[in-house]
DNA sequence: CGTCAAATCGGAGTAATAGGCAAAAATGTC
DNA sequence: GACATTTTTGCCTATTACTCCGATTTGACG
């Protein structure tokens, strides 16, 4: 069981007993996993869910193109794209990272948004990751949640409630316009969460530039101008770091040798894939692969 | 004492007495050693130091990459660099090839470039090999240094003079420039020639050519060309030439096993080295050394 | 300060190389 | 002559090198 260094942290004391060991762990709850992290991981390339995240004891922090973003206890994630971006995370054995992530399910946030009706008249352009300040209602609903995972019986009967409770506040928060835009097209930005969508699905299959601005009804110049708007990359570049962050999980998770990756997501080159791998996370898939073998063993 | 075939060359008959073996003689002037070969030696690789070489009798013919060097009585190299290249001996039992060389010893030659003032207006980019036109003055000059090397006493009270006179002589000709800007940094020449006195200490390392061309200040693709332009291969190439002349003496002369040769010039794989050994020398490791021990017996 | 030419940079495709493993071959040893 | 050891070869995968080319920068000159 990690420590918890604070005094008085009470999500974290309630999260602490769950998780045994470095990384994600599950809970009883789908959609529901806890993180951990008791050393200091410098900054690299991943993928997440749209999620909330919420960290109960030490800090991350994120950089999606120029924008950097940090969260902590005092700061909840609301990510509602799956946009690939960099991430560095702030823990030690004496204080590891501890935090719950809570992902946002379309169907259930579909069902709320409609419910809560729409309180239009947006006050920003939507943020697909962004930091909130945490709320005292947003403290209490995870607590509540966190709580529930301890039984399996309260996880069972409760949990939907608690996870709704959550995500209910997150909705009333500062980024809960944004969640709303995914749900109800909201002009450009839908269009391009679509497109977004499709290369998620798609990500092995060729695409051109100008395809892409077809599907979202624009011409090649405004689709690059309000996807770089978002995503903060362009969709070139999008489509590469997508790939590769999928091919990292085949290489360190799935035991694909280097061939069997970079065809899997969609590379005709090797060389090039391990060219473009080398270049994202600083050095090539096989010694990277040994490497996280040897940090196993 | 070999024999001089020609009448009248005064050269050779100085120098001819003083050898009394085929290979490399040193006399009593460090630096200045003579050459002597009673046979046909074909082409093959080698590594000359810096130096200057004059022919009394016989010729040599130095292949670099696509250029060939000519070197026989009428023409004396300049050797600017410690440049791996290939090599092949005219002289037989009759007619030995006969020659002196002297070592460019990076300390006389800036003070006698800095001395000799800044003539700059550089006549063509300066070759790191190169065979020039014997004149008068040289061939006096060599002569004089040969009868010097008579004497025990006329080298060490006259011997710095006479290897002076010699080089002076060599600053003053055709490649006295390739001489000059390797004292004078002259821009991407000498930002190479760091590069190549890296490789020349440190061999047994391992090297990207991306870190030389961070240390060239060049970008990977300008660092190839302007490598490629002096030396005549790519830095690849060079090292792996370097490596295996290095691996050659250890073998050949310090009667290191396989193993230990390819080791100590940092060859990971040993069949790597075999390998790469037979293609450039034309046959395996041991093997050749066993000709060679075969020769000596 | 703008213009043109030359040098340089960075990307991308092709080719070559490194290094691992295993087996064959050669060598030295008893 | 059989065995143990060293060397060589073959094959395979992953990585790097090499080279060309378009884009960009640099630098000299007007």
């Amino acid at each position: 069981m990690p420590s918890t260094a604070q005094a008085g942290n009470a999500l974290a004391d309630v999260i602490s007993p769950l998780v045994n060991s470095d990384g994600m762990t599950t809970t009883h709850l789908s959609g529901v996993s806890l993180l951990c992290l008791s050393r200091h991981q410098l900054r690299t390339p991943l993928l997440y869910e749209p999620s909330l995240i919420i960290i109960a004891q030490g800090r991350k922090m994120g950089y999606l193109g120029d924008r950097e973003i940090h969260y902590d206890p005092g700061h909840y994630l609301v990510q509602t794209l799956p946009l690939p971006f960099e991430c560095e995370t702030y823990g030690s054995p004496a204080a590891p990272l501890l935090g719950i992530s809570v992902r946002l399910d379309p169907a259930l946030l579909s069902e709320m948004v409609t419910a809560m009706g729409d309180a239009s008249g947006h006050s920003q352009a939507p943020l697909p990751m962004a930091s909130v300040a945490m709320t005292d209602g947003m403290q209490d609903a995870v607590l509540r949640l966190a709580r529930a995972l301890h039984s399996e019986t309260e996880c069972s009967t409760m949990g939907a409630a608690r996870v709704r409770d959550v995500v209910f506040e997150a909705l009333k928060g500062e980024q809960g316009k944004a969640l709303t835009a995914l749900v109800l097209g909201h002009g450009n930005y839908s269009r391009i969460v679509q497109v977004l969508s499709r290369l998620h699905t798609h990500y092995a299959d060729e695409f051109s530039v100008e395809q892409l601005a077809v599907q979202a009804n624009m011409s090649p110049s405004t689709f690059h101008h309000h996807f770089k708007q978002i995503t903060r990359t362009s969709p070139a570049q999008y489509l590469k770091r997508l790939r590769l962050i999928k091919a990292q999980q085949l290489l360190l998770q799935d035991n694909h040798n280097v061939n069997q990756a970079a065809a899997a997501v969609g590379y005709r080159s090797i060389p090039q894939f391990s060219r473009d791998y080398k270049r994202y996370f600083g050095e090539p898939p096989l010694q990277h692969r040994r490497q996280e073998q040897a940090l196993r063993a």
